[in-house]
DNA sequence: GCTGAGCGG
């Protein structure tokens, strides 16, 4: 009973967090709304882990996503100059299967009591790497 | 210690 209720819940959050209302007013004047705001992101062993607790840290991610799939790297965000968490955080798969499984194991779960997001991160594929300056000359001691 | 939507480095 108490889970369905979480369910429920979690699906209202989630129906929530788009704003989008099926009764749009149609006018010609008006910008046409889109048929449906799919929440689907294009699948990727990054998932953005939202609804965090602030106590929760990567360790208690992982170990959290660990249980559906292997996790390569987890991470909570935190802030640079308080050091709390802010309360979302990032899970990298080995697999997008893996990634698949997290998120239909974990999203609408409750994890130290607070109900959590998983979805597919829009992150980028690994480390920035600075990008290296465009040559300016050639061989030095050389010029014309 | 913590605010509770969102996307880190």
């Amino acid at each position: 009973m108490a889970m369905a209720m979480a369910v429920a819940v979690v699906r209202a959050l989630k129906a929530g967090r788009s704003g989008i209302s099926r009764f749009s007013t149609f006018s010609a004047l008006s910008p046409p709304p889109p048929a449906e705001a799919p929440p689907n992101a294009e699948p990727d062993t990054n998932l953005f882990v939202s609804g965090l607790s602030k106590r929760t840290t990567s360790e208690g991610l992982r170990e959290a996503f660990a249980k559906f799939g292997e996790v390569i790297s987890a991470k909570v965000v935190t802030d640079r100059v308080s050091g709390y968490s802010k309360g979302f955080g990032f899970v990298r798969y080995a697999t997008l299967e893996d990634a698949a499984k997290g998120i239909e194991g974990m999203d609408g779960k409750f994890l130290d009591g607070w109900v959590i997001f998983a979805e597919y991160a829009r992150s980028r594929p690994t480390t920035p790497p600075p990008p290296p300056p465009p040559p300016s000359e050639g061989p030095s001691g050389h010029q014309t």
